[in-house]
DNA sequence: TGTTATGTACACCGATCTGTGTGCTTACGG
DNA sequence: CCGTAAGCACACAGATCGGTGTACATAACA
């Protein structure tokens, strides 16, 4: 239990998560067999049913592992205005496949599964803390302001993946929108980025 | 070919497309299986195969079928203005488990699936009707509005999945600014229908 | 009457899936 | 040095999958 022992392949559970993050994002969780994914995360399967009771709680435990990244990572931007925080949430799609939680949801098809709901605890959580930047930048609903960007950042994920062309700046652009309609012109920031181009 | 025998079972291809529309959309492509739809067709299996080369042609042709009800059910009513056909598009999730074109292209994961370009081409009609229909209301810039519309309904269709509950209403709302941001005053319907109630 | 589609019933194939059972190897801790 | 635990290799169970092969039944048309 403590830190102590343990050495053999240095973390097999840290190793199956992370291919996990690989092989579920880029082939789908249900076409990933156990088979494969402890070949590539070289654990022998016993090990891995030792770690994790079962796919449904490696799928739950795997959804577990983003926020940090793409969540935080926009939200605590000190160096960005609340009203500029909200639009960098439409500029990270650099290498997205599909949101994975929309994909788990889809795939699994089963609302009561536990990354299912983790999907929707997850879901929620960014439509607050848009909601909360929002009520930061001084918009006049920041609830209602904070759900419909977190529909545009589902609606652009989903729409990259069924044309296969990325979505992100037509979402963007209606966000902007939304904010300036939202925001009003005396807030804060109103010193405007346009000519500096680059 | 012709029009002519066949009375076994009064068009077996129907009745196989029939519950595939049911069974596709409640269960997921994945998780219904072969056996499992001819049960419920009353068809054998041998026949199905017969009608259809594999499920992958089963699975395109059942997307084919959707058109007529969901696209042209908003567009062809002439009793409305362009304006409102525009907001009528976000009136239509009764009984929407998830838009079968953004499930099939998640579940089959396979940009090349004959499924999946057919959803992609889909999503590509509908935003270009949307586009037509915006230019017919005088939209500053149809295809730019159309585009945006299509991604609001993606979005409110993922998000309905994800979240469990209906998020067309936040959809309809941004619409409606976007649409009044678009579309100038000076269009021919500036007639509200604000207090006319039920 | 007989031919030809069309369909049925049902066993069956090989592949793949999640999950186990079993015995062997390795490494650390006392 | 020896016990213990973590891990490995590998076969295997049981289910389900998409898809086929085979033999038989029915109905329309000649």
């Amino acid at each position: 239990m403590g830190p102590k022992g343990r050495r053999r392949g240095r973390g097999a559970r840290e190793r199956i998560l992370s291919v996990s993050q690989q092989l579920f994002r880029e082939q789908g969780i249900n076409r990933t067999g156990m088979d494969q994914l402890c070949a590539a995360a070289q654990v022998s399967k016993r090990t891995a049913y030792q770690h994790f009771t079962g796919k449904d709680e490696l799928v739950a435990e795997y959804l577990r592992r983003f926020d940090p990244s793409v969540l935080s990572g926009v939200f605590d931007r000190t160096d960005l205005t609340p009203r500029e925080r909200l639009l960098a949430a439409f500029d990270i799609p650099p290498t997205t496949p599909l949101c994975p939680y929309i994909a788990a949801a889809v795939e699994l098809h089963d609302p009561q599964h536990p990354a299912s709901q983790y999907a929707r605890d997850y879901k929620k959580a960014v439509a607050a803390r848009l909601a909360d930047t929002a009520r930061e930048a001084a918009a006049a609903d920041p609830e209602q302001l904070g759900e419909q960007l977190a529909l545009l950042i589902d609606g652009a994920a989903a729409r990259t993946r069924v044309l296969n062309a990325d979505a992100f700046p037509t979402a963007a652009a209606i966000a902007a929108v939304l904010i300036d309609n939202a925001i009003p012109a005396t807030a804060s920031d109103d010193r405007r980025r346009e000519d500096v181009s680059s």
